[in-house]
DNA sequence: TTGTATGCGTTATCAG
DNA sequence: CTGATAACGCATACAA
């Protein structure tokens, strides 16, 4: 993918528009930068040669160079490309980012840090793209584009994940809010419980949550969402090493499946299931059902997020406000004055798939 | 949001950390560039003190500006940003974009030329992205971003519209899908028909699709959807005039609902549907219902797209590849070589909602 | 109101 | 393997 002067012709550029037009080259991009500093005929003028003449207005990439900005932001993020097209969650936290930039007139450069984590040995780039600024969604702390970003000397705002000195924080108060899924379902009379986490490290582990990792969480949200139901269990006397977890290494259905099937399988099966999000939520439902139990007379459950889905699927769940990430995310960025921090209020959803848990004492069959 | 040596310290250079270690900058470009030029020992010299010194690499705008690219490709659509995280369709569009970028390590620049269709009398730029390449998503073929993505010299792919000569182009058959979905409710027996057609023109015009509005269609996928339709009605013996379409300025559900109302409102109840999309189907149903009609016994209804939504609303409706369009699209921009066109294949999808007509002429009570 | 000179940070060319 | 030198296209004091 090449490009300039490949089509044949020179590109055109200031110079040649002002030579066309006799005039210096200043003159010229004052005409784009500065209306008011010309006479409007001079500008018309101008505008017509440049028209003729196939300019399309002042290189981006030169015009960066010169005046140190772009017009761009980046949203970085960790899981590969594809990854932000297929959650419903991101998705709208984009769309919220979307809106702001679109008020700003400022383009969208979506980055995945992905591409840089794999080679490690050598200094890699945060992304080719040139922008103003970056929104890091929800990266891993240890992951060497947080480090990067820092450097780079850039106005930074973090959503979710990880909080970082000095850099504004857009997100929401996990554990008050898995506290109070998790207080929810005791209140309606469950003992015994199951979790299905999203991933703790970052590595490709997925199964049990040992006590060990539960230890080494490097992920905040998520260290905070077992907090805060693990604290709520315990409030009820339910000692959290006893309260088994499964971790998913990626936030999807067919994952929520898999844990599931632990969980269902276990000599005592859980009343009741905490998940992490509606999407690890809706994949257990249907191993659930698929058991050949019900919801939520056999067992409950709980996600997280609220996805359009999971009003179809009829999931309780925490409303996160995702949209309005993005734009209190990009609003931080573009002010960069007070680089306070923005917790939004979440929501508890109650819907079908909770219920109090089964008389008889499922010991299983 | 400035940028640059805004956080006190000035920005560090190649020529910075060149000084350090004393080599000319040069080597040091060198180092990130052609790792083969230098010495293994220099080269984690340079690595080492550019680390210290927090050297991030090369600055993308001065990158590009010497070498003519950026890394980067630009995907280019009429509507406002959010509207792209808001059409299934689109996004689907984008993550096979997405995927392709991933793999090329790419980053992907979402650019809505709809801000630059304000202000028309100033030349504005195409997003200010340094992008090294366009996919141009369905915008209006009298847009000028389109003229403007043309002169900048830069490879370029249309993805649906409009077909410019010498671009590349990927694309459906909209014509032979359109006629194949009106032929399927033909076959069934239908004969009386409602369109529900997309935007024909760039004005925000909605209400009846008249003789004028149809002789003029800018968009070339709408004319072909509709010459499909009334190609395949036309062959059955009704006259594509006496065919009421109503026309809808933006792809909503809420927009396909009202399109209905005026549909089902009609003296002669059509009691079969063709809508250009899913989202306008899905909101037509809705109307059809709460006017306590039912769906395929009162009237049949037929989508365009097969949006995830669209089996879970039991539509019928025209599969298309959105995911491979846009990896189709990337390969092209790619390549560029070939500049053949790609007119991928569609799907015709039967469900529950199509049947036979009602048998009683519903002549509306 | 318009033009001149200089710098932005990097890559590429072509010597040594 | 290394280092001067020249682009790259534009913006911006500053001078005219």
């Amino acid at each position: 993918m090449k490009t300039t002067r490949q089509h044949g012709r020179r590109k055109v550029t200031l110079k040649d528009v002002a030579a066309q037009v006799g005039v210096s080259h200043t003159t010229v991009s004052n005409a784009y930068i500065r209306p008011g500093q010309l006479s409007a005929a001079l500008r018309e003028k101008i505008f017509a040669a440049a028209q003729e003449m196939g300019y399309t207005g002042p290189d981006p990439a030169a015009k960066q160079l010169a005046t140190g900005h772009s017009g761009a932001l980046g949203f970085l993020f960790s899981e590969d490309l594809p990854y932000a097209f297929s959650d419903p969650a991101v998705l709208t936290v984009l769309n919220g980012v979307a809106k702001s930039c679109n008020e700003l007139e400022t383009d969208l450069a979506l980055i995945s840090a992905g591409s840089s984590l794999r080679n490690m040995n050598t200094p890699v780039s945060l992304g080719n793209a040139a922008v103003d600024g970056y929104i890091l969604y929800s990266v891993a702390p240890d992951s060497r584009c947080v480090m990067m970003a820092q450097q780079r000397n850039v106005p930074l705002v973090v959503v979710d994940q990880p909080r970082l000195d000095g850099v504004p924080y857009v997100g929401i108060d996990d554990r008050d809010a898995a506290y109070k899924a998790a207080k929810t379902l005791l209140e309606l009379g469950h003992r015994s419980f199951g979790i299905l986490s999203l991933k703790t490290a970052h590595d490709d582990y997925f199964g049990i949550l040992t006590a060990k990792r539960r230890a080494n969480i490097a992920h905040s949200t998520i260290a905070m969402r077992l907090e805060g139901y693990l604290t709520a269990l315990q409030e009820a006397g339910i000692a959290p090493e006893t309260v088994p977890a499964w971790e998913i290494p990626i936030n999807s259905e067919e994952a929520g499946a898999e844990g599931a099937r632990f969980l269902i399988n276990r000599p005592e099966r859980p009343t009741a299931i905490l998940a992490m999000s509606d999407r690890v939520a809706i994949g257990a439902m249907k191993t659930i059902r698929a058991a050949g139990l019900s919801i939520p007379q056999d067992v409950s459950i709980f996600g997280f997020d609220d996805i359009p889905a999971a009003a179809t699927a009829d999931l309780s769940t925490i409303r996160q406000p995702h949209e309005q990430k993005g734009t209190e995310a990009v609003r931080l960025l573009v002010q960069q004055d007070g680089r306070q921090n923005v917790i939004l209020k979440t929501e508890l959803v109650k819907r079908g798939s909770i219920g109090q848990p089964p008389k008889a004492e499922p010991s299983r069959g």
